[in-house]
DNA sequence: CGTTCGATGCACT
DNA sequence: GTGCATCGAACGT
């Protein structure tokens, strides 16, 4: 199937329905340096100054602003001065809300990914091509996803989504991972077959525990 | 197999 | 000064 772009109206829905959509959907990053790209396979949706783990909880600061802009933009911020983590965000503007790109089953620039993965572990014959993409701050690591890319518009030529047919399969939600309010929310949602999702199936202190999730988690 | 903990930078109060 | 939407090495069982 012909790759087809995501335009601003895919972004432009509840968050929780473009959580559930970009299950499947390919991330591409477009730099000088060759082109990467993975099929997203987890997904966290962040709503509002009502739910206590958005960044836009405490209102609109200089951080947040591009959660209160227009749907269809990247939120790229500095999480534990270590990890960038990516966002797209979604809703109309003034309604700050958006998904947060946990995982992708890499796709196209894989030996770009390893190069800019390395360092991080030493493992012979390098890192497994599905443990790339996997997690929030690898994923954006691993596409070379950093501040510069904050703030872009998606609909743009270096940053942006293509819908290539996929299916997803089973997808299940769990509450999101690593937060520490606001866990009551099952607002995690990903693809219940693939390998490159974190965690286990939503139960925070997942730090060393790793594979697959659990598959006691619903289905909406 | 499991859990704990340090690294590291900046936005926010 | 405080607290993270993380990661993986190190250690315990």
């Amino acid at each position: 199937m012909k790759a087809r772009r995501l335009r601003r109206d895919f972004y432009d829905r509840a968050t929780l329905t473009v959580a559930r959509d970009l299950i499947g959907k390919v991330l591409v990053h477009q730099r000088p340096e060759g082109r990467s790209s993975g099929v997203i396979v987890e997904t966290e949706a962040y709503i509002g100054e009502a739910d206590p783990a958005c960044h836009a909880a405490p209102g609109p600061t200089r951080r947040n602003r591009p959660l209160y802009g227009p749907p269809g933009f990247s939120y790229v911020y500095l999480n534990y001065g270590i990890h960038f983590l990516t966002n797209v965000v979604t809703e109309s503007e003034g309604a700050p809300a958006a998904v947060l790109l946990r995982g992708l089953e890499p796709l196209e620039g894989i030996s770009l990914m390893r190069a800019r993965r390395s360092g991080t572990r030493a493992e012979p014959g390098g890192i497994a091509a599905l443990d790339l993409c996997r997690g929030p701050g690898n994923l954006s690591r691993a596409l070379g996803i950093t501040l510069s890319e904050n703030w872009l518009d998606l609909e743009g030529d270096r940053l942006f989504l293509e819908d290539h047919g996929y299916t997803p399969g089973e997808i299940a939600w769990s509450p999101r991972i690593g937060i520490r309010v606001g866990t009551e929310r099952q607002w995690r949602c990903f693809a219940v077959a693939s390998r490159a999702v974190s965690g286990r199936g939503g139960v925070p202190g997942q730090a060393g525990g790793r594979r697959r999730p659990a598959a006691e988690v619903h289905d909406r």
